[in-house]
RNA sequence: GGGCAAGUGGCGGAAUGGCAGACGCGCAGGUCUCAAAAACCUGUGAGCCGAAACGCUCGUGUGGGUUCGACUCCCACCUUGCCCACCA
């Protein structure tokens, strides 16, 4: 007999799709489970291995909670903007809405052959104006609250991509996406002041029920210190410089260092020959450079000196790369006895190393010889420190802060490492920024926030405080979406301006505030935009009114599960929960936090055990499998690969296991014609539902297909003691796993009947309906540890201490390890006993 | 340099305080067959005793500890993977 799943996973994706099953119900009165996953980037290559995988997985667990009773919304879209669709614009003319089109026909043709269980009235694409459109309403209202601003900004340039990339999108230097060393230029580009949430995406993260290590990750990025800014005073001068710092080493500080960018730095080039050459030097330097070159200080003194408010010593002024102008305040005052980039600075410049904190377990060298780095937190007293001395590290800290505040030479402060989001790219494929920008009004002075009412300009002190925004005006929201115009030449230009800026036509447009000619912006957003409410979209994706009703999202959010790549732990994850922040502060959406659980899927690698990729040759194509082994057998398999959280490589041969167990299902299923159980048949069934469910809630998919298996093996060794009914109980709990099959088998076994249902809207079996009496375990017997003998009893009397005590006494093998020495037991119902003899 | 995760048969892995190696792959033997494939059955951590059964010892990266009992918890170390990083 030879299965051939092809014709029939075909007519049964045809029947599921007449018959709706997977819709999602606006306010039933069933419980809600919101299940989502990362939609994917309609690609050339279509949908990998890797989506199989994680889709598989929650289809299983949205398929299983259908079958529970809740009315789960489980929905699918296109995060379709992206630089692949470009590039292939610009290699062949061809309009990126065409490629992509195309690519997500494709895909979805793949998503409905896998037996996804997807609500396709909802399905969403992020370059659909009507989608966009509240994308940019979003924008607009970040700029209104001063949220969003413009600012002159050093940014990564990918020479090869000719693109701006924020930080993030470096790696190592190099672009992400073709690993050309990145290069550091100056542009005006659009920030979202996404660090005035940062306290708030900290602190709530602890009412949300994310994996330990993903939340570890957002609490790393975030990256909160306390510590104080100090000021110090330029000798013979009006200037100053402010310095931030998290350590008590305020004795131990013998020079300060600035940054190249720092404008302490600029103005001191202008007049001296030997900082203006080091500074050029430096600023060329591209991002790639600075780091390869490591750990080699160099620097130059300025000449200047300040003076030390606590040591009351002159100390130098030094300007050197390894300070970064964005990190702190730009400026650092040199503890050379205590950092470790302090002190190659010192040695290499011949500075003073003095020793302020000693380490209490004793420390083997001089000063001079090893940095002694200590952080908050670490251990350290500290010495040569006046009113410190004596002091434990932290407590030093404290008593610093408190000092400083004290005499006014500086404030306590919150650092982050967060810094705001940069948020404009100079590429065609995305949503453009609907700004407008008008000369007229910026030479008049004039600009949104104080045309109108006046009570503008209180949403934007904020964003006024750090840019001027004259001359800025939002489109105004009936315009939206600013759509997308049609350009000849998909390239950004040499001097790093969107393709948009040549589209003069839709360039011009009348000023919001004084009606003269002014420009459109030609920036578009960066990837991660559309991705940060799609979600939100999905509750309500044909609204032409607002983003979403609030009674819809109030019933459907937050999202109960979602699941994603690691890789979006950081960025996607964290832009996501600011912009629902934001939209919970305007009132537009009902929660604070978007997810209540996220969870995350380890990646497919080659069958060489490394990342799939096409120089390789070693990428398995999903389409193949699914056309010569079927869809359950590619959905059952990745579930069975290995743990989901782990990265796990491809095999055949396991995959080929698992087509057997398909098989064999079928056949068992087939020829059987019992209509009784065996009582044992009974308490197996019932425990293998249990397990299932268990399972499938905590992510454990390869252990719930083990368990099936188990009991296929046992069926086929005990074909009399399985009966019609249990049959039907194994098909509708395998259901959720291998959907296909599992139709077509409760199809044969319902018969033909007039009223055709459908296996996957059935209810979920529970313990109770499989009558799981007369259930047997395994009792085991130690013997001062060792397992020395086993008894098969009855579940209820494996919990009777007295009644193992009396088996165990009945043993010859166990009399034989306890003959003549006293000894006591140590029960645990149902598991064992242990007998400890007195000197075992 | 920092953070996180993980080390178990020939391989992917299971067990998270109570029978170590579930389940699958691979391998070996067998049934069916003219033969092969498919399918099915049996065995499969290492070692010892033995004709066999029964039995015994060792065994989850290394060393220690807690416990009646440790792959699981604690301490130290080694190794690997991932992420971040001149973060003041």
């Amino acid at each position: 007999m030879v299965f051939k799943p092809g014709e029939i996973e075909l007519k049964l994706t045809m029947i599921w799709r007449e018959k709706k099953l997977y819709r999602a119900v606006n306010y039933s009165n069933k419980p809600k489970a919101y299940i989502l996953i990362e939609f994917p980037y309609p690609s050339g290559e279509r949908l990998h291995v890797g989506h199989a995988r994680s889709y598989s997985c929650l289809d299983a667990v949205a398929r299983k909670k259908r079958m529970q009773g809740f009315n789960v919304l489980f929905p699918f879209g296109w995060d379709a903007f992206g630089l692949p669709a470009e590039n292939y614009a610009v290699k062949t003319g061809i309009h990126p809405a065409i490629t992509t089109a195309e690519n997500i026909k494709n895909s979805k043709a793949q998503a409905i052959a896998w037996g996804l269980s997807f609500d396709w009235s909802r399905e969403v694409n992020t370059t659909d104006p009507d989608y966009y459109r509240w994308t940019q309403w979003i924008f607009v209202q970040l700029f209104k609250r001063g949220l969003a601003y413009k600012d002159v900004i050093m940014v990564n340039w990918c020479p090869s991509c000719r693109i701006n990339l924020a930080n993030e999108e470096v790696i190592d230097g190099k672009c992400e996406r073709c690993s050309t060393p990145t290069l550091r230029r100056k542009q005006s580009q659009w920030l979202l002041r996404i660090t005035r949430y940062a306290d708030r995406l900290l602190s709530d993260l602890s009412g949300v029920d994310y994996r330990e290590d993903i939340k570890r990750q957002q609490v790393n990025w975030i990256g909160k210190k306390e510590g104080i800014e100090i000021t110090y005073k330029v000798v013979d001068s009006d200037d100053d410089i402010t310095v931030f710092t998290t350590t008590p080493v305020n004795f131990g500080a013998t020079f300060l260092v600035i940054a190249p960018e720092h404008q302490f730095t600029q103005k001191m080039a202008k007049t001296n020959k030997e900082v203006r050459e080091y500074v050029e030097k430096a600023t060329n330097k591209s991002e790639r450079e600075r780091i390869s070159e490591g750990k080699i200080k160099t620097g130059v003194f300025t000449g200047k000196y300040v003076t030390n408010h606590i040591t009351g010593e002159k100390i130098p002024v030094w300007v050197a790369d390894f300070v970064l102008a964005t990190i702190g305040t730009g400026a650092v005052q040199g503890c050379p006895g205590h950092d470790q980039r302090d002190w190659e600075f010192a040695k290499k410049y011949e500075l003073p190393i003095p020793r302020v904190v000693s380490n209490p377990d004793g420390d083997a060298k001089d000063i001079t010889e090893e940095p002694y780095v200590v952080h908050i937190g670490d251990k350290g007293v500290m010495v040569n420190s006046d009113f410190l001395n004596g002091m434990d590290f932290s407590e030093a800290m404290n008593k610093t802060m408190d000092y400083f505040e004290g005499k006014g030479w500086g404030k306590r402060v919150v650092d982050y490492h967060l810094r705001d989001w940069v948020f404009s790219r100079q590429h065609y494929w995305g949503e453009p920024i609907p700004m407008i920008y008008c000369e007229r009004c910026a030479r008049e002075g004039r600009s949104w926030f104080d045309d109108g009412s006046g009570g503008r300009g209180s949403y934007g002190g904020g964003g006024q405080e750090k840019w001027n925004s004259v001359g800025w005006y939002p489109a105004d929201e009936k315009d939206l979406p600013v759509k997308l115009p049609p350009v000849e030449k998909y390239q950004p230009s040499e001097t790093g301006e969107s393709p948009l800026a040549q589209v003069t036509e839709w360039l011009k447009v009348k000023c919001p505030g004084c009606g003269s000619i002014a420009r459109r912006e030609t920036d578009t957003m960066p990837n991660w935009a559309g991705s940060s409410w799609y979600f939100m979209r999905y509750c309500d994706p044909h609204n032409d009114q607002k983003l979403a009703d609030l009674k819809k999202l109030k019933y459907w959010l937050p999202v109960d599960w979602y699941n994603g790549g690691m890789e979006h732990t950081t960025l996607h994850l964290l832009y996501s929960r600011f912009w629902h922040k934001f939209l919970f502060d305007l009132g537009v959406v009902p929660t604070e936090e978007p997810y209540t659980k996220r969870t995350s899927h380890g990646m497919v690698l080659g069958p060489d055990g490394r990342k799939m990729s096409k120089s390789r040759g070693n990428v398995i194509n999903p389409d193949e499998v699914v056309a010569k082994y079927g869809a359950d057998t590619l959905r059952l398999y990745e579930m069975f690969m290995g743990p989901f959280e782990q990265a796990i490589s491809w095999s055949w041969e396991s995959m080929e296991g698992v087509y057997r167990f398909l098989k064999r299902v079928r056949r068992l299923v087939n020829i059987n014609s019992n209509s009784n159980s065996s009582q044992e048949a009974k308490w197996r069934l019932a425990r293998l539902v249990e397990k299932i469910d268990k399972d499938l809630e905590a992510m454990k998919f390869n252990t719930a297909v083990a368990a099936l298996m188990t009991w296929i093996n046992w069926w086929g060794s005990h074909r009399d003691e399985v009966g019609k009914k249990e049959v039907e109980v194994f098909v509708k709990i395998m259901a959720p796993m291998a959907p296909f099959l599992a139709e077509e088998l409760y199809q044969r076994l319902m018969g033909k009947t007039d009223k055709w249902e459908s296996v996957h809207v059935q209810a979920w079996p529970t313990v109770k309906t499989t009558e799981a009496a007369g259930r047997k375990v395994t009792l085991v017997v130690q013997v001062d540890g060792r397992v020395r003998e086993k008894f098969e009893v009855e579940a209820e009397k494996a919990a009777e201490q007295d009644y193992i005590e009396e088996l165990v006494g009945k043993s010859e093998k166990v009399g034989k390890y306890i003959a003549g020495k006293k000894y006591r037991s140590v029960f645990v119902p149902g598991k064992v006993i242990n007998l400890v003899t007195e000197n075992g």
